[in-house]
RNA sequence: GUCCCCGUCGUCUAGGGGUCUAGGACAUCGGGUUUUCAUCCCGGUAACAGGGGUUCGAAUCCCCUCGGGGAUGCCA
């Protein structure tokens, strides 16, 4: 069994190919099957280099290991479609000469009007240049008029294949759009035309890919019978959307795979939401590593429509694998984002690991980390809005001064009862004696338990802390 | 326009003729623990797109309508 990745290097890894390649891992894994990449940079002017290189590297974060590909070259390549025009120009010729091809020389607008006009008659569309004899068309072709290569679409014929996720789809070649073009006026083949070549070339087995490319489907049969050529499986993914139901793009959110990773998510996060969406396993456990997913997924038990990406739930599972992972491990996780969050030197180990401890399930992505390192590693933290106007309340400042007096009498080794000392000499309690401490020691409202915080800031930062809300409130 | 795919709580889904007064998860709301916030635990609100059939019986089968998505000459 051998799948396929074929990602078209014009941009950064979109979430929902990145889906379309875990899912095809999912399968590899499963299947002990092989994992090919295909760089599908058929469109010269929008491919690049960088993006490549980008995807690629995206896609190992996310954990995904290829067999083959542009790097790892197995026999079956080159892996690039750009590096392989000579095996393209050899299946054209083929088609032009069986009749299955032929050149089109009308022009754009001839074009559109004939379509118009069968559309409106209701008939399939049937490209002038169809019937022209061989010998005319290289005649004109050598006289230097411009032309495209098109597919002769056999009429009313039924194509039919069975979809392992949509079941049996059929089609009449009637319906599919008439002649269709499969080498670009330029020379350059088109995707829809070289897809089936490659994938018969490169012996896949079974294609997943997104559903958008389910219509494409049998002018890419027609191709295959044309050329004798064997035709995969076929298992078409719903699309992800957007929260409105649109195919999702950058204005739903964050769509670069990139940029999750920049966030601070976690690929083994990512690729667990990834991989579930669409299904769910018989017990309705959702946390799932890949090898649980490897161990209950099946192409068969993926839902036929669409689904919505919802963020929310993304950073749910995030977070839980934040509280689930040993804490040295999420603690070396932290540490780029606790830098870029402007602290260079970090405390020891293990102070840090206590810090890490205190925080980490206030955390959904690494990068919440920044809302709350200050906590611990600034020497004061200024009040932001909410706590400036908290501590300016009466009961707020009766608490500043009592810890103003307080921190005066005792000792730094007591300060692990130094809240309970607040306590026997405030007049309020609950959420107004705590409420003030939170707010003097950490500027803020809300995070780690206090009786946390205050042991490992320790009592100079705590003196500075108190003595400035004391200088600022009172 | 035509063809193809799809339609269960706000979202992801379970369900494949009676066990569904429709189950789980995220979100949301309420309660409890934490003498504060968060975490955590418990509980609540919330859905079978609509209309016809078939059947003793339909979320489950068929048809139609509506809605969404995709494809329809040089994106993949």
């Amino acid at each position: 069994m051998r799948v396929r990745f074929a990602p078209s290097p014009t941009g950064y890894l979109h979430i929902g190919n990145a889906r379309t390649a875990v899912i095809n891992y999912i399968i590899a894994k499963k299947y002990n099957a092989e994992y090919i990449i295909r760089i599908e940079d058929t469109d010269k002017e929008r491919s690049t280099k960088e993006s490549e290189i980008s995807i690629l590297q995206d896609l190992k974060w996310l954990g995904i290991n290829w067999t083959e590909g542009p790097d790892m070259d197995k026999g079956h390549g080159p892996y690039r479609q750009s590096e392989r025009d000579h095996i393209y120009k050899e299946y054209t010729d083929r088609l032009l000469k069986s009749g299955h091809g032929f050149r089109c020389f009308c022009s754009r607008e001839q074009v559109e009007e004939d379509k118009a006009k069968a559309m409106a008659e209701n008939k399939p569309f049937h490209d002038r240049c169809r019937n022209m004899p061989l010998a005319e068309q290289e005649r004109l072709a050598a006289e230097g008029k411009e032309f495209t290569v098109k597919f002769k679409v056999p009429e009313n014929t039924e194509i039919s294949f069975d979809d392992k996720i949509k079941g049996t789809v059929t089609f009449n070649s009637d319906n599919i759009g008439g002649d269709f073009i499969i080498v670009r006026s330029d020379g350059g083949p088109v995707y829809n035309y070289i897809v089936i070549i490659d994938d018969a070339l490169m012996e896949v087995t079974h294609v997943i890919r997104g559903e958008d490319h389910l219509s494409n489907t049998p002018k890419q049969i027609l191709i295959a019978k044309a050329l004798d050529l064997p035709v995969p499986e076929y298992a078409h993914l719903p699309l992800i959307l957007g929260s409105d139901k649109k195919k999702l793009s950058k204005r739903h959110g964050i769509t670069s795979v990139d940029l999750y990773k920049q966030e601070g998510y976690l690929p083994e996060a990512l690729m667990n939401y990834l991989g579930l969406l669409g299904w769910s396993t018989e017990s309705g456990e959702e946390l799932l590593e890949f090898e649980r997913l490897v161990e209950l997924f099946e192409l068969e038990n993926i839902g036929k429509s669409p689904a919505v990406f919802d963020f929310q739930k993304l950073k749910w599972m995030n977070g839980a694998y934040l509280k689930k992972y040993p804490l040295d491990k999420v603690t070396e996780m932290f540490i780029p984002y606790i830098k870029a969050a402007g602290f260079e030197t970090l405390p020891e180990r293990s102070k840090l690991e206590d810090i890490i401890s205190a925080l980490r399930n206030s955390c959904e992505i690494l990068s919440d980390i920044s809302k709350f390192i200050g906590i611990f590693l600034n020497e004061i933290n200024e009040p932001d809005e909410e706590t400036d106007s908290h501590l300016k309340e009466d009961y707020a400042i009766d608490i500043i001064k009592i810890c103003n007096e307080l921190i005066e009498q005792i000792t730094p080794d007591e300060i692990s009862s130094f809240i309970s000392k607040v306590k026997e000499k405030s007049p309020h309690k609950g959420k107004k004696l705590f409420h003030p401490i939170r707010a003097i020691v950490t500027g803020r409202l809300s995070g780690p338990e206090l009786d946390i915080v205050i042991p490992i800031i320790g009592f100079d930062k705590l003196k500075k802390r108190i003595k400035y809300a004391y200088s600022r409130y009172c």
